[in-house]
RNA sequence: CGGGGUGUGGCGCAGUUUGGUAGCGCACUCGCUUUGGGAGCGAGGGGCCGUGGGUUCAAAUCCCGCCACCCCGACCA
C-alpha cells in the first residue's frame, strides 16, 4: 500500500550530491547503544541537548512514514485527528493536581507577565476539557480523538539518544464512552489497531499485561519491543504466550498442603542470627536441613493511603531466599504508597523484634500481614517467634498463622513458573512502544465530564487512554534490524525504496543512473540517488549500507555489458539485470 | 540523589605523569592523479585546550573552586 501512494505526492528523487547529509566514520563518543551509534553516524539526527535532538532530513522522512502508518490506523478505527499545544497554563494542570504530582518531570515556565506555563508531558487534561466543551449529549457518543504531538519530560536521565528523550514525539488518543462495554470495545479496537500498526512497521513485538493501577483494576498492556537496549523488564513464558511487565506478572504458586501432615510448632534457641543467613547456619548447626528457601522472611514495610498523613505498618511474608519487589509491590498498591519501614518506625512498636519477627500474632496485634502467593495454605516454615534469640519451626499457613491476603511480592527469578501453563519464564528486556489502557472516569470526573441520558441525567463519561512513541518507534526500529554495516529500515519506514549508486568516472553510467532514477520516479517509487562525483565507490557502498535503504541498485562497471547490480539491503543478495529492465524489475522487487 | 568516567577545531582522539611556540585521523578548500569496497600526493582554512581563580619568567599540563556531559544505579510512562 504505502509506498505506491508516493506517486500521488510530491516526492523527488533525494540525490546525495544535494541532501543536507553528513555520515560519520566514527561512532560519536556519546553513543552507546546500536540506535543511537547509527541514527547519528547515518545522518539521521543530531543532539543539542541530553535527550534533545535535531532532526535531519532523513530523519524527518523516517520519523513522518511511522507517523502516517499510525494515523492510517487510527482514522482507520474512526478516531479523529486533533492537535493541543504544547504550551499550557498552569491551571489546566492545577485543577487534575498534576502541577504538583507530577513533579520534578514537569517542564515548568513564565511569560512576560510571570504567570507559570508547563510544556505538557502529556494531554489528558485537554482532550478531556475539549470534548467537554462541544459535548453534552449521550447522542454524541462514543468518540475517539488522536493528536501526534511533541511532549516533554525532564527526565532524571535521559538516555540511549532518542530511545528515552526529555523531547519525543506521541501520538497519544483517548476513548470517550457511556458504558463499560463501550469503553471494552475502544480498548479493543486501539488494541486491534495497534497490532496492525506495530507489524506494518515491521517491529517484533510482545504485548505484555501492566498494571493499572489506580484505576480499579481495568485493563492495561504495553506494547515492548524485545530488544538489548530496552530499559522495561519484562516476563514471558517459555512455553505459552504468556508475557507480563514484572509489576504486573502472577507465578504459579506450589500445591497446597493440608496442615494437619506437619508436626507441631517448635520453639528454638537461636541467639544472634537476625538474618537468613544466620538462622540457615544456625538451624544446620541443631541437626536440620533447612535451606533459605524453607524459612519464611517477614519484611516490614509502611504504607499510606491517599490523601492521609500518616503511614500503616505493613508485613509481607516470602520465603527466605526471595527478595521484595518493592516496584512491584507498589504497582498493585497504587494509589496507596508504599515503602520500606526504617529503624524508628520498628522501634515505635516494641512487639516487633527485629530480626526475629513471626507471623504468629500479627492478628492479634492488629497488624497488616500479607503473603506472597510462594507461602501456600498448609505450607509450613521456619520464622521468627517474635521474641530475641528465638526461632519457631513447623509454623503452618492456616494453622499458626492467617494472613490478611495475598500479594505478589517477590522478586521474579528466571526459572519461576508460568501461572498458566507451569512452564518455565524467562526475563527479557524491551522497549515500551505503546500502551493501551483504560483510565475510567478519573479525569471525567476531575473536569465534570458527563453527557445527558435518555432520562435528562447525567452521566460521567469513562474514558481509555492509548500511546505510541513515535520519535522511539524510530529508534527501536533501528534497534532492531541493524547489521554491523548500518541501517537496515523495513520498507514502509525506510527514506526511500531504492537508492541507486552511480559509481565510476564515465558519464554514460550516470545518465544512466539518472535515466533509472526518473522512470522508477514516475513508476511512484521513492528513489534516492548517489549522483556525487568524483567520490570513490567504496565510499558509496559503505554509505548506502549505513543510511539503510531496503534496496540498492548499482550502476557501474556492469553497464558496458547492459547491466546493473540489484542487492538486498537486509539479506545481503546480489543479482544483475539488464539496464533495460531496471526500473521493472525494481518495482517488482519492492512489491 | 549515589557511584564511576570525560571535557583539546564540525566528528573521533593524542598530548597532562615530568610546565617551555597545540598535534594526529576523519570531514572541509584548491591542484594533479585515482574510480567496484571508507583512494594517493602536494598545498591550505579552522581551536580562549569547559569555566573562574591561584602558583610560575612561563600552564592544555601543577593547585583550589565551579560548570557541563557520558555511563551504571535510584527515580520516572
Amino acid at each position: 500500500m504505502g509506498r505506491w501512494e508516493h506517486a500521488d505526492s510530491l516526492s523527488v528523487v533525494l540525490r546525495l550530491s544535494t541532501l543536507f547529509l553528513r555520515t560519520l566514520r566514527d561512532d560519536p563518543a556519546d553513543a552507546e547503544v546500536p540506535s543511537h551509534r547509527l541514527l547519528v553516524r547515518a545522518g539521521y539526527v543530531r543532539r543539542v541537548a541530553p535527550g534533545i535532538y535535531s532532526w535531519l532530513p532523513l530523519g524527518v522522512i523516517v520519523q513522518e512514514n511511522v507517523a502516517q502508518v499510525v494515523r492510517e490506523e487510527m482514522n482507520a478505527i474512526g478516531s479523529q485527528e486533533v492537535h493541543f499545544p504544547a504550551l499550557i497554563p498552569r491551571e489546566i494542570f492545577e485543577e487534575s493536581g498534576r502541577w504538583s504530582d507530577y513533579g520534578d518531570t514537569l517542564f515548568r515556565l513564565h511569560d512576560r507577565k510571570d504567570a507559570d506555563y508547563l510544556l505538557a508531558p502529556t494531554h489528558e487534561e485537554l482532550f478531556t476539557l475539549l470534548v467537554k466543551g462541544e459535548y453534552s449529549s449521550y447522542k454524541d457518543y462514543p468518540l475517539a480523538l488522536y493528536q501526534i504531538q511533541t511532549k516533554y519530560r525532564d527526565e532524571a536521565r535521559p538516555r540511549a539518544g532518542v530511545l528515552r528523550g526529555r523531547e519525543f514525539v506521541m501520538k497519544d488518543s483517548y476513548s470517550f464512552d457511556l458504558s463499560h462495554a463501550g469503553l471494552e470495545a475502544a480498548y479493543r479496537a486501539h488494541r486491534d489497531a495497534y497490532e496492525k500498526i506495530f507489524t506494518r512497521l515491521g517491529f517484533t513485538y510482545r504485548i505484555v499485561f501492566a498494571v493499572s493501577g489506580a484505576m480499579g483494576g481495568s485493563a492495561s498492556e504495553e506494547f515492548l519491543a524485545p530488544a538489548l537496549a530496552g530499559e522495561d523488564t519484562f516476563v514471558q513464558c517459555t512455553n505459552c504466550d504468556y508475557a507480563a511487565n514484572t509489576e504486573a506478572v502472577e507465578i504459579a504458586a506450589p500445591e497446597r498442603q493440608d496442615p494437619a501432615e506437619h508436626p507441631a510448632q517448635q520453639l528454638l534457641d537461636t541467639p544472634d542470627t537476625p538474618t537468613i543467613d544466620t538462622l540457615v547456619a544456625r538451624m544446620q548447626e541443631l541437626g536440620h536441613s533447612t535451606t533459605a528457601a524453607d524459612t519464611l522472611k517477614n519484611v516490614v514495610l509502611k504504607t499510606r493511603a491517599p490523601g492521609e498523613s500518616e503511614w500503616q505498618l505493613l508485613i509481607v511474608g516470602v520465603p527466605g531466599d526471595r527478595e521484595v519487589d518493592l516496584k512491584r509491590i507498589a504497582g498493585q498498591l497504587e494509589p496507596v504508597e508504599v515503602a520500606q519501614a526504617h529503624e524508628d518506625d520498628l522501634a515505635a512498636d516494641p512487639r516487633l523484634v527485629k530480626g526475629y519477627i513471626g507471623p504468629q500474632r500479627l492478628a492479634d496485634w492488629k497488624i497488616r500481614f500479607l503473603v506472597d502467593p510462594l507461602v501456600v495454605e498448609g505450607s509450613a516454615w521456619v520464622t521468627g517467634a517474635n521474641e530475641a534469640g528465638k526461632h519457631a519451626a513447623h509454623v503452618v499457613r492456616g494453622r499458626d498463622f492467617e494472613p490478611d491476603g495475598e500479594l505478589g511480592a517477590v522478586e521474579i527469578r528466571d526459572g519461576d513458573r508460568c501461572a498458566r501453563c507451569g512452564a518455565p519464564l524467562e526475563l527479557a528486556r524491551g522497549i515500551e512502544l505503546g500502551h493501551v489502557f483504560q483510565l475510567g472516569e478519573k479525569y471525567a470526573r476531575t473536569f465534570g465530564l458527563t453527557a445527558l441520558d435518555q432520562n435528562g441525567k447525567p452521566v460521567t463519561v469513562t474514558m481509555g487512554s492509548y500511546g505510541v512513541g513515535v520519535t522511539r518507534a524510530v529508534a527501536a526500529l533501528a534497534e532492531q534490524t541493524h547489521d554491523e554495516q548500518g541501517l537496515c529500515w523495513p520498507r514502509v519506514v525506510a527514506p526511500a525504496d531504492v537508492h541507486i549508486v552511480a559509481t565510476g568516472k564515465d558519464q554514460t553510467v550516470f545518465t544512466a543512473a539518472e535515466a533509472l532514477a526518473t522512470e522508477l520516479e514516475d513508476a511512484g517509487v521513492r528513489v534516492m540517488y548517489d549522483d556525487r562525483r568524483g567520490v570513490s565507490p567504496g565510499v558509496k557502498f559503505k554509505d548506502a549500507e549505513l543510511i539503510g535503504v531496503p534496496t540498492i541498485v548499482i550502476v557501474g562497471r556492469g553497464l558496458v555489458d547492459g547491466v546493473v547490480e540489484v542487492r538486498d539491503r537486509k539479506t545481503g543478495e546480489r543479482r544483475e539485470v539488464p539496464v533495460a529492465d531496471a526500473a521493472r524489475e525494481v518495482c517488482v522487487e519492492i512489491r
